[in-house]
DNA sequence: CGACGAGTTGACGAAACTCAAGAGTCGTGG
DNA sequence: CCACGACTCTTGAGTTTCGTCAACTCGTCG
């Protein structure tokens, strides 16, 4: 694995502050493995093997319900981990995950970490720190699911993707808008009619480039401050 | 803390299966503290002193967004636990804790438990089930939240109050309607109205009285086979 | 070039929210 | 003991929001 790789690992809650020799030997000599977009990495109720971390792409996490619809539950970006609950534990997955795009991932053997994970218990409050940030980032997402209109929904995901940018703002959307629409629990047409009413506010959208003239007025809307 | 109480805490999934000595040294010398109904156990962002544990009654976590709504976030009762991550990690609590009823809950301190965890690896992992298992629960929240209509959600909240049950059921609803209303993501009127509906699948409602004619209907309904 | 998929837009309908009124319960205090 | 107010829940009416269905545009790729 190069620096460049590593680097993006150690952004991760489990790696970071981490003793950089431990860290080392905890990724083993694995290597990222790529994915194609749609490629299956492990279906729910699967056993997972590992703990995955992204190294570049996205990856989603879906539940299929009985009658062939599935949800988005999460959708993971560089540096960001996910199963490692269910593969420490030997549990099964309880969602499916799937490239949604070219991706990168990182999959660190569960019982190289549980090995090291008796002989270290710092390493425990790490797993605990990043289970727990996984459960806030969920309790967040139920919350503006269930009190915010469209709009708002979708100026709060254009705000998180700005991250702490001032005034004027260029990005690109990380992956189709179908899939964004689906992690905001809408439909692709509401989330088309929810983006072009915030062109009002500044937001112009070409393709899966975005202008934001003022991240303000659209921190603003999702804040609900602006209608 | 006297024997029922005790056995209360031991359906808890950190201590189930663990060793008894060891569950006694942990809880220590402490006891539940009641609470009054509409009581605050820690508000959002406040700093955790310990693991709580809900022995009887209900308590809910709730968010309050920047206009003042706040959301329900998740309900425990009885060998429930919550802001065990929080605890042992000294961060703010990402929600704020209320009693919805009457309520003893057992607070047990984040620096016995962190102590014992060095210790005894083991028990980091019944943590990390902990959160995984709180995070699945949430998962599933989330899942039925984006694509069950109201009726369903309602079906799927009764089904599960009942339990295994077979056949004709009787039951009480814990907590009051508006607060199920909010877990379930909808509105008081909406809640009242799911259930009207339900009245022609064999559900009748008296103030906190709930009678089920055949509870395989319902599960059929929260399923999405019956309207 | 043509087929396909993603995205947009319009028309329509159903579901859920808001506002408002009213019934029933419970606790309190006169 | 009863009257009052507070509170919860229900029901009704009107409105909004969002999902569904369908047509159409526009790239992409074989």
């Amino acid at each position: 694995m190069d620096a460049a790789d590593f680097a993006v690992v150690r952004r991760n809650m489990l790696f970071r502050d981490l003793d950089e020799a431990l860290a080392r030997d905890i990724v083993g000599d694995r290597s990222p493995r790529a994915y194609a977009k749609g490629q299956v990495l492990f279906l729910q109720g699967d056993r997972v093997d590992g703990l995955h971390l992204v190294v570049s792409g996205w990856v989603k996490l879906y539940r299929a319900t009985e009658d062939g619809v599935d949800t988005v539950v999460a959708i993971h970006g560089p540096g960001q981990s996910f199963g490692e609950a269910a593969a420490l534990l030997g549990a099964p997955a309880h969602a499916g995950a799937e490239a949604a795009t070219e991706a990168r991932v990182l999959t660190i053997d569960a019982e190289r970490v549980r090995a090291r994970l008796t002989a270290d218990p710092d390493i425990a409050f790490r797993m605990l720190a990043s289970a727990s940030m996984h459960l806030r980032v969920m309790v967040e997402e139920l919350e503006r699911l269930k009190s915010l209109p469209a709009t708002r929904r979708i100026a709060g995901f254009l705000v998180e993707l700005a991250g702490d940018a001032r005034g004027a703002v260029e990005l690109e959307f990380p992956y189709e808008k179908t899939l964004i629409a689906g992690r905001l629990g809408m439909t692709p047409e509401s989330f088309s009619r929810g983006l072009a009413k915030l062109r009002e506010h500044g937001v112009g959208v070409e393709r899966e480039r975005v202008s934001i003239d003022r991240i303000e007025t659209l921190r603003a809307v999702a804040r609900g401050d602006l209608a």
